[in-house]
RNA sequence: CGGGGUGUAGCUUAGCCUGGUAGAGCGCUACGUUCGGGACGUAGAGGCCGAGAGUUCGAAUCUCUCCACCCCGACCA
C-alpha cells in the first residue's frame, strides 16, 4: 500500500493554459502527466501505474493470441530504412540521430534514425533466424516507445511525438495462416479493449503507409477522435471514413442513353462547380462531372467525380501508384491544354498535345447516377454539355473514390449509415509479402521450395489509451477510472490522521482491501477534508473508505464509489470484512472475454 | 508547410492600444484561528515581463528578427 503522504500526485485547482479537452486537462490536473515540450510528455508516478496496468493487460492479451514478447532498438542504422520499401514516404515522420558531440562527427560516422515503428528491423531479424516452415508461425511483440515527427502533434498524449506503442509482427508460411493469425490478433485485441474497460469498435479500414491487404482500426467513441467513422446498427458495418463504402449506386443500375451531341458552350470567369451551379449557367452540382489531376509515381492522372462529390484522397491508394499528389496549376496546363476550372476527360479534348502523358483516367462509380452532364472542355471559359458517361468519357476504369457521408445506405443491408468520430487507439494490419520479399525474408518449405513469409503487423497506442478512457469516463469533478486500470483501486481517506483509533482503523482496511486484490492508497496527508475530497474525485480512484471523526462517533465508515452517488456506512466491526467483499466482487464484475 | 493567436512568479492571469522599470488569484514559507466538499487572518519569499537587435532620456508596452507553445488548414479545379 502507499501513503498519499509519502508519494507524489502533483494536483491542480486549474486546467494548463494549453490544454484544449476534457481529457487533456484532467491528465495534467490530476498530475498524470507533465509536459516537457509539444508532444513530449513525463508520465508522473500516478500516470506510470495506469500505464503499467494497461501493458500488464496488453501482454496477457497478447501473449494469449500467441505473441512472443521482445524489445529491438529505438536507435535503428539509416539502411535499415534506405534498404526498406518505404524510406520516401517514412523519412518525414522520422527523426534523425546524430551525435551531440561539438564538432567531432566524422563524415563515416553512421548515421541513426529514432524508429517510428519496427517492421524495417523485425524483418531482417527474422530472415535470419528463421529458415524453416517448421519455425512458422511466430508473432514478435514489444511493449516501447515510439518517436514519430507528426506535422502536428496535439491534445496530450493524443497525438505526441513520443509515445508508448505495443508493436506486434506475425510471420506465417501461407496466406491462409498469416489469416488465421489475424483473427486470431483481432480477437486478443478485442479481449484487451474489453478488459480496460472502454466502449470501442473494430472497422474496417485503410491500409496507408503500411501497404497491405486488409486491416482493422480499433476505435474509442469520442467526440474529439480525429476519425470518422460510418456504422450500421443493423448489420453491424463498420468502417473508417477513408476506407467506408456505401451502396449508393445500385447494383442493377442501367447506364443512361445519351440525350444529345456533346455541345461546347462558353462560360466565362466560371471556373468552380458552385459558380456553373449558379446562374446564368445553373447546372446543379449533381449533373456535373468533377475532373481532378493528379501526379502518380511521377506521371499525371485523371479522376473524375460527380460535382457534388468529394474525393477520398486514400481510396487513390488502391490505383497502386507509390507516391501521389495533386497536381499544381503549372503541371496540368501543359497536359490538358486549360487551366483549373475547365478541365474535362471527353474523349477527343484529351491528350493535347501529349496523349501518352496520362497515367490513366479513373472514374468514380457515382458518376453513373450523372449519366449525362457538364465538365470542362480542356479550353479555358469553355464547358461541354450533354457529355455521357459511358460515350464520351475517356475512362480507363471505374472505381470507389468518392468520400461516403453520413445517411448513404449501408453496403451490407441498405440502411441509413451513420457517422460518429473516434479515437484510434489500435490498428491491425495483414501485410503480405511486401516486406519479406524486400528484405528476401523466406524460409524453406516441406517440399524444399523457398517462399517468402506472409505477414502481419498490428499496434497499440497504450498511452493514447489511457487518454482514451479519460475521454470517455470523466465527469465535471475528474476521471472515473475503470476498475482494472485504475492507478489504485481502493483510496482510504483518513480525514485526521493525527487520531491514532482512526489510524489504526485505516490500516486495518487498506491490509484488508489489498489481501483482496486491491492497489490501495491511504490518503494521510494533513489536508482539510475538502480538499482531499476534491483530489480524490480528480485522481479517479474507483472506491474510497473514509474514515472521519464524525463516522467514528457513530461507530461506521463511509464506502463509495467514485461512479455512483450513494455513500454507504458500514458498521466499523464488519468494515474489513465488507471492504474485501466490495473488492472480490468488482473483480468478478470487471469486463472481460472468455 | 500555410494562416491565426499567445508568450508576464511553480500554475491561471491583469497591465501593452495611449512608453516612466510590474499587480492580482491559486500554490509555497511562518504564526494564529479553523477543520466532512478546494477555509480565514497576519507576515513573507518568489519575476533579467520568451530571446536578440533597434527606436527613445527612458521599453513588459513601439519596430524588426528569431524561438517556443496553442488553434485552424493541409487537396478538390
Amino acid at each position: 500500500m502507499n501513503h498519499w503522504s509519502q508519494f507524489f500526485i502533483p494536483t491542480l485547482k486549474e486546467s494548463p493554459a494549453d490544454a484544449e479537452i476534457a481529457s487533456h486537462k484532467l491528465l495534467v490536473r490530476a498530475g498524470l502527466v507533465r509536459k516537457l515540450g509539444g508532444g513530449l510528455y513525463t508520465h508522473m508516478p500516478l500516470g506510470l501505474r495506469v500505464i503499467h496496468k494497461i501493458t500488464q493487460i496488453c501482454r496477457e492479451e497478447i501473449n494469449a493470441g500467441g505473441g512472443i514478447e521482445l524489445w529491438m532498438p529505438h536507435l535503428h542504422p539509416v539502411e535499415n530504412w534506405t534498404e526498406g520499401p518505404r524510406w520516401n514516404l517514412a523519412r518525414e515522420i522520422m527523426f534523425r540521430a546524430d551525435s551531440a558531440g561539438a564538432g567531432k562527427r566524422a563524415p563515416a560516422e553512421p548515421e541513426f534514425v529514432l524508429g517510428p515503428t519496427h517492421e524495417e528491423i523485425i524483418t531482417p531479424l527474422a530472415k535470419t533466424e528463421i529458415t524453416s516452415y517448421r519455425d512458422l508461425p511466430k508473432n514478435f511483440y514489444q511493449i516501447s516507445t515510439k518517436f514519430r515527427n507528426e506535422i502536428r502533434p496535439r491534445y496530450g498524449l493524443m497525438r505526441a511525438r513520443e509515445f508508448i506503442m505495443m508493436d506486434a509482427y506475425s510471420f506465417d508460411a501461407d496466406d491462409a495462416a498469416a489469416t488465421q493469425n489475424y483473427l486470431r490478433m483481432k480477437a486478443a485485441y478485442e479481449r484487451f479493449f474489453t478488459r480496460l474497460g472502454v466502449q470501442f469498435i473494430a472497422v474496417e479500414a485503410d491500409t496507408g503507409v503500411m501497404g497491405g491487404n486488409f486491416s482493422h482500426e480499433f476505435m474509442v467513441p469520442a467526440e474529439v477522435g480525429d476519425n470518422d467513422v460510418l456504422y450500421c446498427d443493423e448489420s453491424g458495418y463498420a468502417a473508417n471514413r477513408e476506407k467506408a463504402a456505401s451502396a449508393l449506386v445500385p447494383a442493377d443500375l442501367a447506364d443512361a442513353a445519351p440525350d444529345g451531341a456533346v455541345e461546347e458552350f462558353a462560360t466565362p470567369g466560371v471556373t468552380t462547380i458552385a459558380q456553373l451551379e449558379a446562374a446564368p449557367h445553373s447546372v446543379p452540382a449533381g449533373s456535373q462531372f468533377k475532373t481532378l489531376i493528379y501526379i502518380g509515381d511521377g506521371k499525371p492522372f485523371i479522376v473524375i467525380l460527380r460535382g457534388n462529390d468529394e474525393l477520398e484522397e486514400a481510396k487513390l491508394g488502391a490505383l497502386g501508384f507509390n507516391l501521389f499528389r495533386p497536381a499544381t496549376p503549372e503541371e496540368i496546363v501543359p497536359v490538358l491544354g486549360a487551366k483549373p476550372g475547365s478541365l474535362g476527360a471527353v474523349r477527343g479534348t484529351l491528350g493535347n498535345p501529349n496523349p501518352t502523358a496520362l497515367a490513366g483516367v479513373f472514374a468514380d462509380h457515382a458518376i453513373r447516377l450523372v449519366g449525362n452532364g457538364v465538365t470542362g472542355a480542356n479550353k479555358d471559359g469553355f464547358h461541354l454539355r450533354h457529355v455521357n458517361v459511358a460515350r464520351d468519357l475517356a475512362i480507363t476504369r471505374f472505381g470507389d473514390f468518392r468520400r461516403v457521408r453520413e445517411g448513404e445506405p449501408c453496403p451490407v443491408c441498405g440502411k441509413p449509415l451513420k457517422l460518429r468520430r473516434g479515437i484510434e487507439v489500435g490498428h491491425i494490419f495483414k501485410l503480405g509479402t511486401k516486406y519479406s520479399e524486400r528484405y528476401n525474408a523466406v524460409y524453406t518449405d516441406a517440399q524444399k521450395q523457398s517462399r517468402p513469409m506472409v505477414m502481419g503487423c498490428y499496434g497499440i497506442g497504450v498511452s493514447r489509451s489511457m487518454q482514451a478512457i479519460i475521454e470517455q469516463s470523466h465527469d465535471a469533478d475528474g476521471i472515473i477510472w475503470p476498475w482494472t486500470v485504475a492507478p489504485f483501486q481502493v483510496l482510504v481517506c483518513l480525514l485526521d490522521p493525527q487520531n491514532e483509533e482512526a489510524k489504526s482503523v485505516a490500516q486495518k482496511l487498506a491490509a484488508a482491501a489489498e489481501q483482496a486484490g486491491a492497489d490501495v492508497l491511504i490518503d494521510d496527508r494533513e489536508e482539510r477534508p475538502g480538499v482531499k475530497f476534491k483530489d480524490a474525485d480528480l485522481i479517479g480512484i474507483p472506491l474510497r473508505v473514509t474514515i472521519g471523526g464524525k463516522g467514528l462517533k457513530e461507530g461506521v465508515v463511509e464506502m463509495k464509489w467514485r461512479a455512483e452517488k450513494e455513500l454507504a456506512k458500514v458498521p466499523v466491526g464488519v468494515a474489513e470484512s465488507h471492504l474485501a467483499t466490495l473488492v472480490r466482487d468488482a473483480w468478478e464484475k470487471a469486463p472481460r472475454v472468455k
